[in-house]
DNA sequence: TTAGATAATGAATAAATATTCATTTGTTGA
DNA sequence: TCAACAAATGAATATTTATTCATTATCTAA
């Protein structure tokens, strides 16, 4: 029972898999219940032996990935003290993740608006990252390392499109090069500027 | 003759104005042409007099209103010698133009994945905004008033990315601050970073 | 070994909606 | 006024695909 039990398992996370697969390849709307199911190998009514609907495979990819993502990141930035140390495991964390999980960086760089229409708690996704920026920029004004005449909702917005802009324009390459190693420009380039002193 | 013609000119303009507002409020997929016909005030018919599909509709949207944008900010970033004033009226002129119309900053910020599937090239529109800002950039660099020692395509990315956070944070607020103030302040952190020197 | 339970199958169904086209309405120039 | 043409209509059709469910296969525990 317990040994059928992991075999059910693993068959859920075998179809969000191909589902991730087949979502990356195609986009939401092109995918069809059909060729998910022929990516994980079995058949169109399994699939609804573990999903409610199409929608609910999304959202439960989805579920699936942001919380795992989330912990590393959240463990990353707690490694250190020093508020620019903590942003730059953060940036590395957050790069590391999608370059490591290519189908779902496309899928979250894709379906933005359907997320929406599902009710999917986008704003919850973005909101607890914008907290540990919050935090993490707080942190370097008490510190004295970041400066005080900011705006908090501008800078954090910021910083978190323009990661966005690197991740997306790693996708239109295809993954040709090594997104982690952008992190560290990333951050000098946010920590300061592009004027020449 | 010509009186006719500019009639059915207006009602092209009238269905692309139609569609881009159900587009925005709906999203690409849930809508229908029945409800775009209505929205223009035609006939289901009616569309596939002037759109080859619903694809079509999309695409031409896009192109009108890409060629649009990209006229303005070329004037608005040509009015300045100075780098960084031309940087400053070119981010300025974005997100007046996406302030302005606003289903088009929706429609742009949601439908990206599909973009792709119907081959509009987007690669092509980015590209254009990111020759913008190379020319801007290197202009800089030559005036010494821009570091020379800039990943560009970092730098580049990053500024777009960032300008892309600040309008999706914008329409996810329901555009109910004013957009256009942003620009200063975001070139300022561009310029200077966030770090207290 | 096997009865009963659980899981998987995939062909059939249902629903949604993009697209067509026979018909109607409107326009123009003589 | 009206013949010839152009434009618009919207009900009917075609297609696509999500979802169901009767049937079959697999597993479990006594």
């Amino acid at each position: 029972m317990q040994k059928n039990n992991i075999k059910k398992i693993d068959k859920y996370y075998t179809m969000l898999n191909a589902a991730g697969a087949v979502f990356a390849r195609l986009g939401f709307h092109k995918s069809t219940i059909s060729l998910i199911a022929a990516e994980a190998g079995v058949a169109d009514g399994t699939i609804y032996l573990y999903f409610k609907n199409k929608d609910d495979i999304l959202y439960q990819f989805l579920n699936y990935k942001t919380t795992t993502v989330f912990d590393k990141m959240r463990r990353a930035s707690s490694g250190a003290d020093d508020a620019e140390i903590k942003l730059r495991n953060l940036i590395r964390c957050h790069l590391k993740a999608f370059q490591d999980d290519k189908n779902m960086a496309v899928i979250f760089h894709s379906e933005v608006r359907y997320l929406r229409d599902i009710e999917f708690q986008i704003k919850d996704i973005s909101k607890m990252y914008l907290d540990f920026l919050t935090e993490i920029i707080e942190r370097g004004q008490v510190q004295g390392t970041i400066k005080r005449n900011l705006f908090m909702g501008l800078a954090k917005h910021f910083i978190l499109g323009a990661v966005d802009g690197v991740i997306t324009t790693w996708i239109a390459a295809e993954g040709k090069y090594d997104l982690v190693s952008m992190a560290d420009p990333l951050v000098d380039l946010y920590m300061n500027g592009i004027k020449n002193n």
